[in-house]
DNA sequence: TATGAGGCGACCGAATTAGTCTTATATGCT
DNA sequence: AGCATATAAGACTAATTCGGTCGCCTCATA
């Protein structure tokens, strides 16, 4: 219901993987898929779809594998998050794309689209680099009510 | 993915009417289900959760129905998801069961429970009257990074 | 006492998500 | 050159979740 799916759990794993990992090798989907007990094959998955969307750079052929394609500070948790699952969008209808048969009836829907907002923006306050750090700052968010 | 059941979206739905016809008849299920041309079978599934959780009490017999059981700044967004969808984890793994193989090696665990309670922060911010007003000022969240 | 309301659980089909397999392509090493 | 090792991509299947329905019960009121 209101989940991360676990494909978006193992891109999050493993970009925190190779960001403990920088300036080293790089690492394969192998590595990283053994290191924490996930299937290969799905991990490979995920990594690509990081890939492609730059967040993680690959290297194909013998001792090949990824590596982050920024700073573990200009990646946020809504990178990767959207890079693997796409835009995250509580509702389905915020986008009105006409598929809500009661959208002109749906009183929600703009109160709904801030709590989008907000929870956008709670996202992307959380970076990498934030996610390997021991301590924990707190960081004030403005949520539009 | 990271979306609101439709069931969750309907109970929002129905307690804001409920929140608009206050100090009025109270309102049954098939009234509300057939003003947002939702099913009326699952309209009334959604109610009974919401009534199990006290959030509106409910009428029985004739010229019976629902009534918000908390004035409409006393009931939270969170408060309405998590009485029909049941707690708002973003993983699975968050209240660690042991169902996570994973769970020692995983990294992200920790951070993850962070950003849990931030957006846990956000829906319990935002409140059925928030949800009916015209003017939004914003609100300021601390986020624990 | 008939009627109109909610309460609850079982159930089914659809949709989504998790995970696998296969084939192609690129790279480094010997 | 040729082989081993990687990623790339898409088709496919299995598992789980979700949306929605139905039937039977209780309760309250006209």
């Amino acid at each position: 219901m209101f989940k991360l799916s676990k494909k978006a759990d193992y891109g999050l794993i493993a970009v925190k993987h190779l960001a403990m990992h920088r300036d080293q090798h790089a690492c394969s989907a192998t590595e990283i898929a053994e290191e924490y007990g996930i299937s290969t094959m799905l991990m490979a998955k995920v990594l690509q779809k990081l890939a492609r969307q730059r967040i993680v750079s690959a290297r194909h052929g013998a001792s090949g594998g990824y590596l982050l394609a920024k700073e573990p500070s200009q990646i946020t948790a809504l990178d990767v998050i959207s890079a693997i699952d796409g835009p995250v969008l509580i509702t389905s209808c915020v986008t009105n794309h006409g598929n809500c048969g009661a959208a002109d009836k749906c009183s929600v829907r703009e109160p709904l689209r801030r709590v989008n907002e907000s929870i956008l923006s709670v996202l992307s306050t959380v970076t990498i680099s934030h996610m390997s750090e021991e301590q924990h700052e707190p960081v004030l968010v403005e949520l539009q009510t």
